[in-house]
DNA sequence: AAAACTGCCAACCGCCCAACG
DNA sequence: TCGTTGGGCGGTTGGCAGTTT
């Protein structure tokens, strides 16, 4: 007998997410941290499942991810990576900042795969692929292929070809042994890697979740100058033109604010707003902007941009909570 | 211009395992 | 010690967008 499903299925909505509902799960997170994901849609009022929210939460909107195609460092940490310890992308992507493990593994089953195999590296081992072995994919490869396979190898000057080398070339010089340390001994393996590659030793897992006692978000903070609304209406959102604001500002009030936020960049000075960089946005002008999006529920709807419509919190929509340890209450918001 | 094909990625599925009573 | 529960993980799928024919 199998193990029952996560949730009754039933009139539970499935497929992709809509503005609403980012919204709606963005304010709940936000207000009261991470708790039981079971519990999150029905409080949050969502008809989904618990887990659907986690994965759209950890996968989508958490606020320290990354957008865009992994660069090109962050690419050969995931082959470096992935020759120590195999398919455990949650493990690859505690070493990469800002990016998930469904994203590191798209990537590599999309990208990097491709890359390996082109170059005549087997993706699984790391090993150079036999002829053998490389024609198991391809029964009989047509000449494009192997015409793709010559030019790659003839173009050992070419910078994506020096990065593989160079990869392999370190992958090789691995040992079996340090992937068994590795078992046994993540933190130290954790602190080499970073060192390696001169990161911060970051991981979003251990970023503290936020108990119920410890949320007290004060109603009349006020994070931003009260302007008045263009186009007031009866709901709770008011327009607001970020733009305005003096930059540094907003951002010390948002991390005041946000306090269970990592904002996940190493360069971020608590004490000198101004070099805060978040991992969220590149600048503050798309920070600004992203801001503005939501706050004034400019969800962009057009595909084409959707991989830059990232979030911001609605923080016009903070209420204060009113919780003890043991049971807490949540008013709905908005 | 339209159909067919390909690539990409968000979301889902089901298993595993740690925590807890 | 065992059963139950919930979260995490890796593999897979479906749908959309872009490209090719």
């Amino acid at each position: 007998m199998g193990r029952q499903p996560c949730c009754d299925k039933v009139g539970l909505k499935q497929g992709p997410w809509t503005a609403d509902e980012d919204k709606k799960l963005i304010n709940f997170i936000l207000t009261n941290g991470q708790c039981c994901w079971r519990a999150v849609p029905k409080l949050a009022g969502l008809l989904r499942c618990g887990k659907s929210c986690r994965l759209r939460w950890t996968n989508y909107l958490r606020p320290d991810l990354k957008r865009g195609l992994l660069s090109e460092h962050e690419e050969k940490m995931v082959i470096d990576l992935h020759a120590q310890l195999g398919n455990r992308w949650s493990k690859i992507a505690s070493h990469l900042p800002g990016r998930t493990d469904n994203e590191i593994k798209n990537h590599w089953n999309t990208h990097i795969k491709k890359k390996l195999k082109k170059m005549g590296i087997d993706p699984l081992t790391h090993k150079p692929l036999s002829p053998s072995t490389t024609l198991t994919d391809h029964q009989s490869p047509p000449d494009t292929e192997k015409t793709q396979f010559s030019e790659a190898m003839d173009h050992e000057n070419n910078e994506s070809v020096q990065v593989l080398n160079e990869t392999i070339s370190s992958i090789q010089s691995s040992t079996v042994t340090e992937v068994a340390k590795d078992e046994q001994d993540d933190g130290q393996e954790s602190k080499r890697i970073a060192e390696t590659f001169q990161v911060v030793d970051f991981c979003t897992d251990e970023v503290p979740l936020i108990e119920p006692h410890e949320i007290l978000l004060p109603n009349n903070i006020n994070i931003l100058p009260a302007l008045p609304s263009s186009s007031s209406s009866s709901s709770t959102s008011s327009n607001y033109d970020i733009s305005v604001c003096n930059q540094s500002y907003v951002h010390e009030e948002l991390h005041q604010f946000l306090p269970s936020f990592d904002w996940c960049s190493p360069s971020f000075d608590s004490t000198n707003y101004n070099n805060f960089e978040a991992g969220l946005w590149e600048d503050d002008d798309e920070f600004i902007s992203n801001l503005n999006m939501l706050i004034n529920d400019e969800y962009e709807t057009d595909t084409n941009v959707r991989s830059h419509t990232t979030f911001a919190p609605d923080v016009t929509h903070y209420s204060r909570m009113v919780m003890d340890d043991d049971c807490w209450k949540f008013e709905q918001l908005l």
